[in-house]
RNA sequence: GGGCCUGUGGCUUAGUCUGGACAGAGCGCCGGGCUUCUAACCCGGACGUCGAGGGUUCAAAUCCCUCCAGGCCCGCCA
């Protein structure tokens, strides 16, 4: 309803002043929506905006559509009201099946998240990306669109080569029960240790590079061997983080298929292209100072160039490219969407985040300076387990573990997707562990505490009706909820949706205690009642955005 | 040295793009509330030079400039 009140008012201000900018924005304690437009039009006129806005309200309530709106103002600002129509229609939207989704848009997205090198187990950070991309991939759909989401496998890059020669010179076996990507990193980071002190395994690893790229049987093989079973680790942490790809595309695929080859003779007939020893684009009057490295001077080809074939594929495959990069590769961002306009290709919408750190410094794989995510899945769950048991003894063991799973998975989702995505952060495990306010289980929680009320009341029929101002607070946070998803998806930051639910949940847990619903008397418990089912099905939805569980009891 | 991001009460953070009515929350602190629909909760209180300084504007946390601090980038790594 908010979405669609806005939308109107919005048009209605423009017809009545011809102007697009009608300044309107959310009213906050003072109403629902209100404008500032009197403002512009007076510093126009050189006249005072107090009649402005008198003149536009008047002309305002005479319109049809805007019937059931309140129209008010205070000195130059018009303020808006919902009435109970309003707040009427909310609910009944709210309490059909599937609120906040929108309209169907026959687009085709193709969102790309995690994408981390396969040398070791994805860590705190990596998992920010994976969130940051499920919860957007979420709202996507949620918002209509027909969406693919894919992980972009690094196969053959450096690193791999290093893990490579690793597993073929350090005689490192993997142990009962580790898993199989934590093994990938012990030998990752061993193998570092030795290049450091020996300088003749750089030339081992170029020559398995220059292998695997000529598609040298013998070699491929070992790199897909070692990709594969640290994917198989990373498979588990994903699903465990309830994240999802549609699709595992290996950069190996288009050195196979030759879409590299293409992309390099038709970025050699640019006039920025030039070759010495090795091939670059300079990029210089694209604003980028450094030299666009194509192709090695040992002829193999650099990351860059499989990332420009793997992006062409999918402009062409999809009408709109999303990436979910870290803050570190804004530079190749713009480098890759400057080198694909040259050549006409269809550019992708990068969506960076800042790094998470630690509080002894930033993370490192490479030198084992780092808290993975399968750490934090452990930790989170044993403590969501002591909590389960102390509140719930007289459940099942299965049922408190099954709670006790959701409820880890909530405070560690929404401890990451609560922060906005340009924000730097330090991991920190009070923060991490905390199930109160402002957390994942929170949440949670209002929506159990909701279903427990739709449980003991059994069938109902709803009535359609808010008193109350603590009813009011509730609904009208109810009626935002498609605008948020609209917004999500327009500004591309999922944490609208964390701090929107946080927001509904405080506005639930005051009703919930200012006003009994199963008894009060009849009227008002019908009515009640249909606000408890209206923001149970609005939490729910919220959290399904956000990848976590709605727990009916907890 | 250059580029990008960040700086909001003791701590964490929303609001900044799209300027607007007294800067919202949470943790912590102080004080209340469980014979009442799950207290992972609610209510009240104290705590703010919105990094600093200039500027634009009727109006600046928000826009512009300078400076300071932190993070990231500036590999024939990814």
């Amino acid at each position: 309803m908010f979405r669609e009140t806005y939308k109107c008012i919005e048009s209605a201000l423009q017809e009545i002043t011809g102007i697009k900018d009608v300044g309107l924005i959310e009213g906050g304690e003072h109403a629902d929506f209100a404008s500032t437009v009197a403002f512009s039009i007076g510093r126009e006129n050189k006249t005072s905006p107090v009649p402005i806005a008198t003149d536009i309200a008047d002309k305002l309530s005479k319109l049809e559509i805007l019937k059931a709106i309140k129209i008010e103002t205070k000195g130059p600002y018009i303020n808006f009201i919902a009435g109970e129509e309003y707040l009427k229609e909310a609910l009944v939207c709210a309490c059909q099946e599937g609120y906040g989704n929108l309209e169907k848009r026959g687009i085709r997205v193709v969102l790309e998240h995690t994408s981390a090198n396969p040398n070791g187990p994805l860590h705190v950070g990596h998992i920010r990306n994976t969130i940051i991309g499920d919860t957007l991939a979420r709202a996507f759909r949620k918002a209509g669109f027909q969406l693919e989401v894919q992980y972009y496998v690094n196969n053959i890059g450096r690193q791999i080569a290093i893990v490579v020669w690793g597993l073929d010179n350090l005689d490192l076996i993997q142990n009962e029960s580790e898993k199989s990507d934590h093994f990938i990193a012990r030998v990752y980071i061993e193998a570092n240790k030795k290049i450091n002190n020996d300088n003749t395994i750089t030339g081992q690893i170029d020559h398995l590079m220059q292998k695997v790229e000529a598609i040298e049987p013998e070699t491929t093989k070992k790199f897909f061997y070692a990709v594969g079973i640290c994917l198989s680790g990373f498979e588990t942490t994903l699903l465990e983080l309830n994240a999802k790809h549609d699709r595992f595309v290996s950069e190996s695929d288009f050195i196979r298929n030759g879409d590299t080859d293409r992309l390099i003779g038709k970025l050699k007939r640019l006039p920025e292209c030039h070759i010495e020893d090795r091939m670059y684009l300079d990029l210089s009057n694209e604003g980028f100072l450094k030299e666009y490295v194509i192709v090695r001077s040992d002829g193999t080809t650099v990351y860059a160039a499989r990332d420009l074939a793997y992006h062409i594929w999918k402009g062409r495959n999809f009408d709109r490219v999303i990436d979910v990069l870290g803050a570190d590769h804004k530079l190749i961002g713009g480098q890759l969407i400057a080198t694909l306009k040259l050549i006409g290709e269809r550019t992708p919408e990068i969506v960076h985040f800042e790094f998470v750190s630690l509080p002894e410094g930033s993370m490192s794989t490479r030198q084992g300076k780092f808290i993975s995510a399968d750490e934090l899945i452990l930790e989170t769950r044993k403590r969501a387990r002591e909590e389960v048991r102390t509140r719930r003894p007289e459940l099942s063991t299965e049922e408190q573990e099954r709670i006790a799973q959701s409820v880890a998975l909530a405070a560690i989702r929404y401890d990451i997707v609560k922060v906005s995505p340009e924000k730097n952060t330090v991991f920190n495990w009070e923060e991490a562990l905390n199930f109160e306010r402002q957390s994942g289980p929170y949440i949670q929680y209002a929506f159990a505490r909701a279903s427990s009320i739709l449980e003991k009341a059994g069938d109902f029929s709803p009535l359609y009706q808010v008193k109350d101002q603590s009813e009011i607070a509730v609904v009208k946070q109810i009626a935002k909820f498609p605008y948020i998803i609209e917004r999500t998806i327009i500004e591309l930051r999922p944490h609208l949706i964390a701090s929107y639910a946080r927001e509904l949940a405080d506005l639930f847990n005051s009703f919930y205690h200012d006003l009994p619903v199963l008894k009060a008397a009849e009227e008002e418990k019908r009515s009640r009642l249909t606000i408890v089912k209206a923001t149970a099905q609005t939490l729910k939805e919220t959290l399904s955005v956000m990848g976590i569980d709605a727990l009916k009891t907890m």
